[in-house]
RNA sequence: UGGGCUGUAGCCAAGCGGUAAGGCACCAGACUUUGACUCUGGCAUGCGCUAGUUCGAAUCUAGCCAGCCCAG
């Protein structure tokens, strides 16, 4: 009897060169696209649908419009009404790809759910449990939205690409078995805004219309104008509109005063951060009192870099070697040990 | 009204007789399953205006205009 696979497919090279390479491997594999927005994309949907008909395996159709809205475009929004700058694709993975559609698999009586996501997962002898391990295609490495994955799942997910060495050789693989979609471009801004104008999007979804105010430097002198919290994060140097003889960069979003608050690439540096919603992978709680050592990302594609994450009731506290540049809330902090091993994380506070 | 200082791109600013540095902002592209950062490229036939000296002026001279400061 084959063991039986749940494969997310988004239609893209990543996703249906994963069905390729799970049924070479021996599973049953059944395709299933999510549809996740309002005015679905049919041409995802088809895209994945002739996949899986090229490789004759089954293709379902699940509709989480309700879920996607719920937890990922109302917190997107809600986030930014309380000026922080949310990853709205770490939501989606951990409602929509390793809840909903987890859930889906076991209706349908699948071992196995699989994505097309640039990741590991493999046995730890060292923490005696499955884990999540960073690919290793470290430029496409995407464990960084993943930390959120419930411990007890991580057991039951494949990721196919995990041993293969690049993007290229998925591109390749595409070729070779002649689909269509081999070199569709890959998927990137956010999913649920067509023109990829999320300011125009939170425009007109917020309750509230974003309101203007002053851009102030560290100082407390008076640059300019914003025009709305909501169109600036930490780090931003674009589109601020103010000129100075140096580049200046958003360093905190002050919602009491309205302002924003602008200051040099140095007054960027912070070496602490608190984080809450934590989700620990790998079993370390205990060894929290006394202070985890490890290696800790703030945003996708920072580096990581060594810290000391301690507890304190619901929240954890990190606490950097060197500091870090723009730490900013909403985002997540992802924790890793020297193996590239994903042992937990948590959003920014 | 006298005296002093300053006027170079949207902003800051170098240049001080040899044919307009640089930074910020802005625009375009690259990168990117979030927002950012970053990188690459673009961006003053003209230096407040008008005359003059000179082979040659943003640079020297004169007048004018504008702004700032000090005195009344």
């Amino acid at each position: 009897m084959k063991e039986k696979v749940l494969l997310g497919m988004s239609g893209g090279v990543d996703s249906s060169v994963s069905a390729i390479l799970l049924k070479e491997a021996g599973y049953e594999v059944i395709g299933c696209t999510m549809n996740l927005l309002e005015e679905p994309n049919e041409e995802t949907i088809q895209d994945a649908k002739k996949v899986c008909e090229k490789l004759g395996i089954e293709h379902h159709v699940l509709d989480c419009r309700k879920q996607f809205r719920c937890h990922v475009i109302d917190t997107f929004i809600s986030e930014y009404e309380r000026a922080r700058t949310p990853n709205p694709c770490v939501e989606c993975n951990q409602y929509l790809k390793f809840g909903v559609f987890y859930d889906k698999a076991k209706e349908l009586g699948c071992q196995y759910i699989a994505t097309g996501h640039y990741a590991k997962k493999e046995y730890s002898e060292k923490y005696k449990q499955y884990v999540l391990k960073k690919s290793n295609e470290e430029k496409k490495d995407q464990t960084y939205f993943l930390y959120t994955i419930p411990k007890e799942k991580v057991q039951a997910i494949l990721f196919p690409l995990q041993d293969n060495v690049s993007k290229q050789d998925t591109r390749r693989l595409a070729e070779e078995y002649g689909l269509e979609i081999a070199n569709k471009k890959d998927s990137q801004e956010i999913c649920f805004i067509k023109d990829d104008d999320y300011q125009r999007f939170l425009k007109e979804n917020m309750n509230e219309k974003p309101k203007k105010g002053d851009i102030v430097l560290t100082t407390g002198e008076r640059l300019g104008t914003h025009n709305g919290l909501i169109n600036y994060t930490i780090g931003q140097r674009k589109g601020l509109g103010i000129s100075y003889k140096e580049p200046l960069y958003v360093v905190k979003l002050d919602m009491k005063h309205n302002q924003v608050i602008v200051g040099t690439e140095k007054e960027l540096y912070s070496n602490q951060l608190e984080a809450i919603n934590i989700n620990w992978i790998v079993n370390i709680e205990n060894t929290l009192a006394e202070g985890l050592e490890c290696l800790a990302k703030i945003r996708y594609r920072a580096k990581e870099a060594k810290a000391k994450v301690t507890k304190e009731n619901e929240k954890i506290k990190v606490e950097f070697y060197e500091p870090q540049r723009a730490i900013t809330q909403g985002q997540s902090v992802v924790f890793y040990d020297e193996d590239g091993i994903v042992l937990g994380g948590g959003k920014i506070r």
